[in-house]
DNA sequence: TTGGACATGTAAGCCGTTACATGATTAC
DNA sequence: GTAATCATGTAACGGCTTACATGTCCAA
């Protein structure tokens, strides 16, 4: 039975390809550009990237450049057509329906009433990274929204994907919030 | 430097310790009550739940009471007090942030106006998933939220947070539709 | 009588993070 | 000078799914 993948695929590979369309850059770039901005929705470590870009070259899906500067070398890493063509086909595929594993989720599900504090505590702590998230969102899509090309158009739809949620995330909290609030009277 | 814990907790074993809070069960029912209804933001396999549960027999979070009915035996596991305990002080702990990756958002992210027709197809095909989700939420809450009982606030809680995002996402499809479909004229 | 749900379990093997290791460069 | 950032990489190790294996019970 030759042929027959046997194992979830590793996307990790497909994250590093669709970043080379977009610019020539290191594996420590990418990183970066998975933290920044945009792309809030994938992140990949160092452990999973480096090793990784290795094997797209040694199967022609990215080429290196060797940059030496003053006593530093660093890898331009570039997409090569095949590694286009690789992409491509992967993007017409239909995505995987997600995992979904919410800890915070799971935690609430099991605490009773008398532990209302502490579920109080991580709703604030959840809170605050939800504000911190939008307030980068909104100020993202200030400066990419100007831009009405419509080659930009899926960036911006996640983008508003990443705001919407967030938004109604933000809502839950305060939603939550106030019904433990009602607990108390 | 004995006693650092160096690797990411296996969340496995509390949401299993939660289940048992809630009823005595098997481990194939454990995976039940994961998949329907309520615990839509968890999921494990069997793979991991039965290995699991003997592990959490040994450090005596668990016990199991053997069951014959004719010719077929399980084992229906409760949660001994320490298990109790153990659970609760990871209650209390706050929630790690969590790792979001989303196949969908990246596929949109990479692709070019002239993909659209195979986005269409992807977001369709998300958008069936989200519905059919939307529904159980909506017929779940029906009856859970007849119940006043305030010891289940939490528990309507996660109902609503999943409510209120799967909208906020099939808001989203229909908006990305319009706008990629505005791209035609 | 046959398919599907109930029920338990193991092994293979990739996935992915964390920790470790190393060193240059830049900004304060 | 010194801390942060740039930059690359490896090893350990548990996480987790998938596939395989086995058998019962019940309903159509």
């Amino acid at each position: 039975m030759e042929g027959i993948k046997t194992y979830k695929e590793n996307k990790t590979r497909y994250a590093l390809l669709g970043i080379l369309t977009v610019c020539e850059c290191t594996g420590y770039d990418m990183k970066k550009i998975m933290e920044n901005s945009l792309l809030y929705f994938w992140s990949e470590s160092f452990g999973q990237i480096y090793p990784t870009l290795k094997k797209m070259e040694e199967e022609r899906l990215v080429k290196s450049k060797e940059q030496v500067v003053g006593q530093k070398t660093r890898y331009l890493y570039s997409i090569t057509p095949l590694g286009k063509k690789v992409l491509q086909d992967w993007l017409a595929l239909p995505p995987a329906p997600e995992v979904i594993r919410n800890e915070l989720l799971l935690k609430l599900f099991f605490s009773q009433p008398r532990d209302r504090q502490t579920v109080l505590e991580h709703l604030a702590r959840q809170k605050q990274r939800v504000i911190e998230n939008l307030e980068v969102f909104t100020a993202t899509r200030q400066q990419v929204s100007s831009a009405k090309d419509p080659s930009q158009l899926f960036r911006v739809l996640t983008l508003e994907y990443g705001l919407r949620t967030l938004r109604a995330e933000l809502d839950w909290l305060e939603y939550a919030e106030q019904r433990i609030a009602d607990l108390c009277l």
